[in-house]
DNA sequence: AAACAAAAGAGAATGATTCTCTTTTAATAA
DNA sequence: TTATTAAAAGAGAATCATTCTCTTTTGTTT
């Protein structure tokens, strides 16, 4: 996502378009592994030392309540971020904090339509995520 | 789970009987709400007034790690726990912390199939977990 | 250029959980 | 039954990701 287009959609979502916001939405797209706010800020302050860690969370929210990033929720007390929008899975590392993605849109179509069919008495779903844990092989 | 049965599982494990891992594991099997370990602690606390945080945490890590118990994750910063052992997925309430359990041997056999025919590369399955969001009609 | 709401910065606060250290206790052996 | 001892409990401090509060700065609009 090249800094013009970062602009663009900030402005799109009637957001102030701050150094700061750039640098956090820069910084999820390049950073591609779902990285914790903690990487972010790490990544960011190389060029901008004088970020605080507050903007970056706040930063963060705002870019998730807009729909500009997602959250990525994990099995630990620590969220991770993704620039990828489109519908996607996650495979989560057993043994690491590695997290890759995972499209299937076979998978998707199956899901959506069982759950299309099948109805839970006094629930409406709204969502179906699925965590795929496991081992990544060698490296 | 009558208290006796929570002694042999206890002993079973190889875990010390306590009055604090009985109360805890009572706890979890008598709130059947997936209950938070503060929840646990008020609970407990009525009859044991003198438990420790930190042990009521002790002794759930404990559980857990011994299968006498099962950790249910949450959006939230908060863990909950699970005295229901059968495979089960959970149904979670988008506006409140209500998490109900939901059991689909269908769906289980269905995702359980479809993995086993699909092969994702350099990454060996080890569980999938459902998330299943929206809203509880009604009460 | 001025005005102003929104955003950033600094640092304290929060809160679930973990840690450290001391005391107690359940299990086992004598 | 009593003594031994490793495991567990208790108390309270520490941790640490995140949020909050308050002040200062800045992006956007006139
Ligand atoms: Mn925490
Ligand atoms: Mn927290
Ligand atoms: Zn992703
Ligand atoms: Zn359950």
């Amino acid at each position: 996502m090249k800094t013009e287009e970062i602009r663009r959609s900030l402005v799109e979502k009637g957001l102030k378009v701050t150094p700061q916001r750039i640098a956090v939405l820069e910084a999820v797209t390049i950073l591609n592994n779902h990285p914790s706010a903690d990487h972010i800020i790490e990544y960011i302050r190389k060029t901008h030392p004088n970020v605080s860690t507050a903007t970056v969370y706040k930063v963060l929210d705002a870019l998730a309540e807009n729909g500009l990033i997602k959250r990525v929720k994990t099995e630990r007390d620590i969220m991770r971020y993704d620039a990828i929008l489109d519908k996607h899975h996650h495979l989560y590392c057993s043994e690491s904090d590695r997290i890759e993605d995972y499209s299937d849109e076979q998978l998707d179509q199956m899901l959506e339509d069982y759950f299309r069919r099948k109805d839970i008495p006094g629930f409406s779903i709204e969502d179906v995520k699925l965590q795929i844990i496991g081992k990544f092989r060698q490296t």
